[in-house]
DNA sequence: ACAGTTGCTGTAACCGGTTACAGGAAGTCA
DNA sequence: TGACTTCCTGTAACCGGTTACAGCAACTGT
């Protein structure tokens, strides 16, 4: 047989729909004796109210779709967990989906969020953004994570990577060094591009000379970087790359190259991914709270469901984990510490 | 003014809702010279079909509920990502809901998923399982992942960590090991437990006397395991613990005291978490393909929501992961070799 | 010309809840 | 006692889709 429905469990108790739907939901209009009988009788079918006939009749789902690239590992699931505690704070659930690269699916998937969700949070940098704006249902709360610039008027959380790679390199020159090279990421990453603009326009405030190396995120370009830079003998004092791995690739190779690190040279990373203060020497590194954005993110749309309004951009800046690899060098020591 | 409803389509395009509905659904009954204006008419509004309705007429959500323990990192999201790759294949959404501790708030995770989705699945380690069982909506498709013994029917995926901590210990004799210890993890978990009744019945098997650590799955667990095993000199020649972070923390530790790894003695982790494969010497570990099991798990729900009724319980075994710190006696090396 | 297909279209019931509204019983007050 | 509340309960419309069924037109074959 299927499962029971509140019609079932009305005949059952001798009474009608609205009554059991108003004890489902605790109201209290109801004759204690009644509602003594329709507790019974639910119990005993087993009744478990359907969400989606309740989600129709209400317009409100209670669930909240959250559109991301594919991505793996710490980001992901930091950024899931943060969402998940309030949305169920929030007595939300997630629907969750992948976006593919490939446009026409990304607007299927957006598609069949309508009518499944009372809000979305959406991750895309890839996709063109406009044309993902145009997609977006029109009276859907929204907010966005980390798009590239667009024109509409939609609440947004980004990270300013601009600001925090300005911030790597005060740190660094506040710690007496002057000759501070930028390995970089792949400069079709948004990120990427931006850190080393941020980069860039630090060193000319300070009245540096740049010197930009190119990279891919992977730990070969930090081991080559390294390499690159050790062939001639410039006298660097310090690496900044635009990312964690290709920090350590660097670090690695710098000091099989004979280099102190940080003695000799300071490397900073970026991301503060699990292994970078495992490492030794411990990685200074940029590390955005996660978790906390996947938080604010929801909070934020669910004051837009609730009916608020306020569709600003907010922009977090990423904070300096200040580790062993970036000790001033009035300071630095090149004791071989081992993994703590 | 609202979201147009198929209603507003069909007044739009003088037809009839059956027409709309024929046509946004692709069936080919539908003259094209009416197909056209429909399509016309939806474009016109901006119509997209309330996946909500749909699925309550349909009496299908195209959904699959994913109830999870709290869990962070890799695991998690590895996952989830075999199951969204799974699941979109198919067709099929992600739900999301924790599942803490606390069996009462469990239970009503569980309801609110009723009408919401087309099956289940779910890890619980930590919930009383019979408890569980007789909370899952009995005409609900279900699959467990790595719940306790349990007796109902109900398809299931688990972890042989029995049969995986033996291939260790076989291993490890297989390299001329005999003087084998086990640095457990805490007793309280299933797969601690698991792993360390595996390690004592494969090593009554080969004769050999066993020699059990108590642990607690911590890096400092591994240090500490080190400093008592070096403190007695037993000529102990290899360690098998029970997750990597104690692995790599007593891997440290034997090196600093002054014993070669692998040489003096092997070591042996579980899990192969990223930092595995990065540490110096790399270390040899039991790994289980998560975003498989993952996808396993949705493609065994499918199938069971397609109405399939194949409840096995499947058990994977991890394969052996031999890095450097279990080299066989008699080729080890004991070269000082950098990160690769 | 007529019965039998075939193909397209519309009406209305249904999925499983919620809730506005109406109506009956009991209580209150003059 | 009659008018007015108050409290509880049931009927039926509604949310926005799908689809069985019926109806109608045009086509087929004899």
């Amino acid at each position: 047989m299927a499962v029971a429905t509140i019609r079932d469990v009305a005949r059952e108790a001798a009474v009608s729909v609205a009554s059991v739907s108003r004890v489902m939901n605790g109201h209290d209009n109801v004759r204690p004796e009644l509602r003594d009988r329709i507790e019974a009788a639910a119990a005993a079918l087993g009744y478990v109210p359907h969400a989606g006939a309740r989600n129709l009749s209400m317009a409100r789902a209670n669930a909240i779709g959250v559109v991301l690239p594919d991505i793996h590992g710490e980001f992901f699931s930091e950024l899931l967990r943060g969402m998940d505690r309030a949305a169920s704070a929030q007595g939300f659930q997630l629907l969750l989906s992948n976006i593919h690269a490939d446009p026409v699916h990304a607007v299927a998937t957006l598609k069949t969020m309508r009518g499944r969700v009372d809000g979305l949070v959406v991750m895309a940098p890839h996709i063109a953004s406009d044309l993902l704006m145009a997609e977006l249902p029109p009276g859907l709360p929204v907010v966005l994570i980390n798009c590239a610039d667009h024109p509409g008027s939609r609440a947004e959380l980004r990270i300013d990577n601009v600001a925090a790679a300005a911030a790597v390199v005060d740190h660094l020159v506040a710690g007496g060094r002057t000759r501070i090279a930028h390995l970089a990421g792949p400069q079709d990453n948004v990120d990427a591009r931006d850190r080393c603009k941020g980069y860039a326009a630090a060193m000319a405030r300070h009245g540096l000379p740049t010197r930009i190396l190119a990279g891919d995120f992977m730990e070969d370009a930090g081991t080559a970087a390294a390499a690159t830079l050790m062939a001639d003998r410039d006298g660097l004092d310090a690496l900044f790359a635009a990312n964690d791995m290709m920090a350590i690739g660097a670090l690695v190779a710098l000091r099989r190259g004979g280099l102190a690190v940080p003695g000799d040279v300071a490397v900073i990373g970026f991301d503060d991914i699990p292994l970078a203060r495992l490492i030794s020497p411990a990685l200074t590194t940029m590390r955005v709270d996660i978790m906390a954005m996947g938080e604010r993110a929801l909070v934020r749309l669910t004051a837009l469901i609730a009916g608020g309004s306020d569709v600003a951009i907010e922009s977090t800046i990423p904070r300096l984990v200040m580790r062993e690899t970036s000790i001033p060098i009035t300071l630095s020591t090149d004791d071989q510490r081992g993994t703590s």
